[in-house]
DNA sequence: AAGAATAAATAAACACTGTATATATACAGT
DNA sequence: ACTGTATATATACAGTGTTTATTTATTCTT
């Protein structure tokens, strides 16, 4: 009747390109304007054709989360890791740089992780888990040794909720042996880390100091201080 | 040819009743979610019939976002108040707790002022600001007063860029005479407390404390001992 | 090497979405 | 009663994710 397949010539592994394109777009116009037409578009495909490769938008959308994480834990896991595994504050610093060094080079992913999800989309936490809790895995571990080198200001935090111990367990599943007080230091580290960023990201949060960064740097000084002995 | 127009007997001003159910859905499938021809679906209208009460989509959630800034912000002001004016450690705390309440109990809408924009909606701040900047007022003014009265921590804080000095000038149009410590606190205070709720809202930090609320009083109170004397 | 099985892409269609246009009716004012 | 305006409708267009059947390209088997 008419010509229907096409010889796919270049371009073996349209997966990856795929996933290319999703991102080209996410960060030209923004994480939920994604959209599957629009990239078979790019790639001269139909948009059905994806669906050899992604069961449905959902399942393309994680896989760019979990690519999103995997990036995001590499930064700061290197950024830990650029410091001698004595100098532990200086490592807290390093990551604390680190995380809004990160966000502010891609806010689009830094949306996608932490932000509102998608219309419609829902993570599926069991397969994100694992990667996520390896992006935080850095700061936790930090905190960690502090504790375990009683170089941590202890001040009766609260536990977790009982209810919620599961929650608990899954991350010490995935990071190893994690002291309570530790989680809680981590968490709220991390509260006020993301509160900074995310402010930022959305125009909130006007630059403070002459380079921008002040602010954030001065609530690194404060976590320290109110956190870490010396 | 056939019955076109309807006679509306009940319901005279559409306007509201559009609202309505979009806040109604908005609490049911998320902001994100939120459909014209959903909402006229339920109201037995057609779509284009929303056109005569509001322009486009984006219209209407821009009603919608400063109906939601303007329910939070009489949640602020309501807490502030319900202290007396010399009593300012514990208006600062009213309005903290009255935060994470207003956020616990609509996280729809906190999403939709606070989170990430809807696919390709842009918030118009000339015209959001008015009721969005009332909302933060009730910080803004107990900071302030703190800091007239003598009882803020002064630790060198860094000042805003100059370039967004117009940022700066912005909030003093609406809010008063703001002097740039009192600016840097509350938007330091604000981070954090936008950093422990978002990160509830959306999942990602577990309940802390038997009730739940641990983590987030522990946090007002290392704001007040970091920046209030006494 | 030829034929069968499988994989990958297409075409067409369905049910949605926001939005523009033209049309028809209900109501208000004269 | 007539006219004018406001309001809702019908229709249509371009876009979305997804499903189905169809067709071709590639691989496997004999």
């Amino acid at each position: 009747m008419s010509p229907r397949p096409r010889r796919r010539e270049q371009n073996s592994n349209l997966q990856e390109a795929i996933k290319e394109t999703a991102w080209k777009q996410i960060a030209e116009f923004g994480a939920p304007a994604l959209s599957l037409r629009a990239i078979a578009r790019e790639l001269k495909i139909t948009a059905p054709a994806i669906y050899n490769y992604f069961p449905d938008r959902d399942a393309l959308v994680t896989a760019l989360v979990i690519d999103a994480f995997t990036s995001f834990g590499d930064s700061q896991l290197d950024a830990r890791d650029s410091l001698p595994e004595e100098d532990l504050i200086g490592r807290f610093r390093a990551i604390g740089v680190a995380y809004r060094n990160w966000a502010h080079a891609h806010p689009q992913r830094y949306q996608l992780l932490f932000g509102t999800p998608l219309p419609g989309y829902e993570t599926p936490i069991e397969e994100v888990f694992p990667s996520s809790a390896r992006s935080i895995s850095a700061l936790f571990s930090v905190v960690e040794a502090l504790r375990a080198a009683g170089k941590m200001k202890i001040s009766s935090f609260p536990e977790v909720k009982k209810e919620y111990q599961f929650h608990f367990d899954l991350w010490r599943s995935q990071i190893g042996e994690l002291h309570p007080d530790s989680h809680f230091v981590a968490m709220v580290i991390w509260s006020r880390v993301h509160g900074i960023v995310s402010l930022e990201i959305q125009g909130n949060l006007p630059p403070f100091g002459k380079s921008g960064d002040e602010l954030y740097l001065f609530e690194i000084e404060s976590m320290a201080k109110q956190f870490i002995k010396e």
